[in-house]
DNA sequence: ATACAAATGGACGATTAGTGTCTAATCGTC
DNA sequence: GACGATTAGACACTAATCGTCCATTTGTAT
């Protein structure tokens, strides 16, 4: 599944359209226009609206778990690897819709066209957590036995809470200092 | 052309539509949940979706004229009460569109529409204008003498640079230091 | 409880906008 | 000029929106 120059461009330009618009509302038309090309030769990179959202939403998971996959292999000790992953699959999935007003009708319309995907990306998330603090544990930075607890038990503990906060009402500032507060205690609790 | 609270209350909610979607893309549908009516309710208020951006208009064109003319009739010499009208026109009428994507969409249907209302706030505002100037002239605080023109002259010069810097490309902060710069201009020039 | 007005959901035909497809014309590059 | 890429424009089809209508519900006053 790889894209060439065209395609990216063109994904470049619809991005901000369906955070405008939404799914719905944002024609061919407008995404044409947006990439500065005619509709017509929209219709050559992608056959339809769907495909184009469903590579769309393909193009920014890979993106994004390439980054989380870059924070767990980063500095710093496994509860801020874990913070940086969480921070990085935030702001590639989720931030770049938080500010739409159809947010709830993209996600309901990425569930639709691109489940596969999200899930897959959601369920890797959650192992590269696992692995992580698997690998702590291993070399005695946590101990996960003070909580009665496997690793991807923790790993998706901290998936969940990241999804509860993200849906919670508040800024964007409140939702980072939540996620914070949620990894102190974590470090508190398994340290 | 009074409005009820319902009128105002829907008016309340459809501008932020419009300022969303513009005008083709904001449907009655839309406007109606953003009022927390039904489509049905909407239509007893408004007859149709052009008379509601109309009443809009003539809403806004009031209530800023009504702005404007408090700005003139308040404290401080002639320059800084026209800055203060001026200051109030581009609050009302138009920086809340400028933020829009579609501001284009706006304006020209604001001119299919609302091209009377809009023409006389126009003409009311350089009327207006040309008073002040003609009291302060009357008053010895400014020489109309010294650019060799009338009241009305300098009125129309002053609205027109108003028009002509808010086209001009720049945010908001750019557009005001635009316009104070004019003022200062105008000030060395008849006081 | 009854009467009345306001508001609603739902359906309607008519109209418009959008989708996906196709072709002939144009553009840019070799 | 030849070539592939891109385009405007038209096409049939579908979906969305408009404006209208009415039966029903909701709220309020009596």
């Amino acid at each position: 599944m790889e894209l060439d120059a065209k395609s990216n461009h063109i994904l470049d330009a619809a991005l901000p359209v369906f955070v405008r618009h939404g799914f719905r509302k944002a024609s061919m038309a407008d995404i044409a226009r947006a990439a500065n090309i005619s509709r017509a030769s929209l219709y050559l990179s992608f056959g339809s609206k769907e495909e184009l959202f469903r590579a769309g939403s393909t193009r920014a998971h890979a993106r994004t778990m390439r980054q989380v996959e870059a924070a767990l292999g980063g500095n710093g000790d496994v509860f801020s690897r874990i913070e940086s992953a969480i921070a990085a699959f935030h702001h590639g999935l989720i931030a770049p819709f938080a500010s739409s007003s159809d947010a709830v009708e993209l996600f309901e319309v990425n569930m639709a066209l691109a489940k596969d995907i999200t899930l897959v990306a959601r369920a890797t998330l959650v192992d590269l957590l696992a692995q992580a603090l698997a690998d702590a544990e291993a070399a005695r930075v946590v101990a996960l036995d003070r909580v009665n607890s496997k690793p991807v038990d923790i790993a998706n503990v901290v998936v969940a809470a990241m999804d509860g906060i993200k849906h919670a009402p508040g800024d964007e500032a409140k939702l980072q200092a939540a996620m914070q507060l949620f990894m102190r205690l974590l470090r508190a609790a398994i340290s």
